[in-house]
DNA sequence: GAACCGA
DNA sequence: TCGGTTCAACGCTTC
DNA sequence: GAAGCG
């Protein structure tokens, strides 16, 4: 194939332009654009569940891992007709023109784009207020290790043992973790946002040296960040089963507590996932289902 | 990566 | 026909 | 009020 030529492919029913196919966007690992395309649809029947109804964010990297990038929020101009889009109104920033993936061959025509990463919104679009879940994020801050990331994520799991709430961990692809707690469909940011503070403020108290709620990036040194405040409409984290743009291509996968305890959390990447997903399947299906009263919880966690 | 705009 | 430009943005916190 | 933060 010449470089830069298009290539019509067949995804379903649809028919799309890709380009660059050859292009290497890992350039450690040799991992190209077309596996980049090829990885987001043949994945499509796990993560479209996770992305539908959900306006995303993307994370473009044109020219790979060690290029320039930037965030697109607006579905690009030109787009295929059958490419579903949702209009939201922000109240300061005006409107704005998501993309939303159904279907396969959305997912290919994303990944054509270059975008590595997909951030969903934890809202759909039939009430994009209200999150389904809480999401404690989990960010090590310099001079944490894994080890004290996979130790406070215990202590948070120890915490919603206590108020009898379900968390299920994934790995973030990266250095840190995201532990979801479904909630029922009244729940609201403000909501969501407070639980995932309680838990915070709880942790900081009783642990000071390992958990922080501390803004400043220079006064978090060694300690495990719970940033609560990504629980806010808007905000944006890394898709389940979406990629990293970090050498090896990880893929942030649900993990289970038992691995985080053993220290034994897989590097999973874009080439090794159909492994994972064949030993131990889709351990978030959970995560769709269960609905949780979190209000009832952040207040038992504030009476301790 | 691709659309848009002005030269 | 080309090259340059654009591609997010908000509420909360601390100073 | 401005800057830092994700
Ligand atoms: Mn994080
Ligand atoms: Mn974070």
């Amino acid at each position: 194939m010449a470089p830069g030529e298009p290539v019509v492919v067949r995804v379903g029913s649809r028919e799309l332009p890709v380009t660059n196919l050859e292009k290497v966007y890992w350039p450690e690992d040799g991992i190209t654009k077309g596996e980049l395309i090829g990885y987001y649809t043949r994945i499509a029947p796990v993560l479209l569940p996770y992305l539908k109804d959900r306006p995303l964010v993307l994370t473009r990297y044109p020219e790979g891992i060690h290029g320039p990038w930037f965030y697109a929020k607006n579905a690009p101009e030109g787009r295929p007709g059958w490419l579903r889009t949702y209009t939201y109104v922000h109240p300061a920033a005006g409107p704005t023109e998501y993309l939303l993936a159904d279907e396969p061959a959305a997912l290919t025509y994303i990944a054509n784009l270059g975008a590595i990463e997909i951030h969903p919104w934890t809202g759909r679009i039939q009430a994009p207020e209200r999150p389904d879940f809480a999401i404690v994020d989990l960010d090590p801050a310099e001079g944490a290790t894994w080890e004290d990331t996979r130790e406070v994520a215990l202590l948070v799991r120890q915490v919603l043992d206590a108020v009898g709430t379900q968390g299920f961990p994934k790995w973030s692809g990266a250095t840190g973790i995201h532990i979801y707690c479904p909630c029922a469909p009244d729940h609201t940011y403000q909501d969501t946002a407070a639980f995932c503070l309680a838990i915070g403020r709880l942790l900081a108290r009783v642990h000071p040296r390992r958990v922080t709620l501390e803004r400043q990036v220079r006064k978090r040194r060694g300690k495990v960040y719970v940033d609560y405040l990504q629980n806010r409409l808007g905000q944006t984290i890394t898709a389940v089963y979406g990629v990293r743009p970090r050498p090896g291509a990880p893929v942030s996968v649900p993990v289970t507590w038992e691995e985080i305890a053993r220290g034994t959390v897989p590097f999973v990447t874009l080439r090794t996932i159909w492994d994972r997903l064949a030993q131990v399947g889709d351990l978030f299906a959970p995560v769709l289902e269960l609905r949780q009263d979190l209000r009832r919880a952040t207040r038992q966690l504030e009476g301790v």
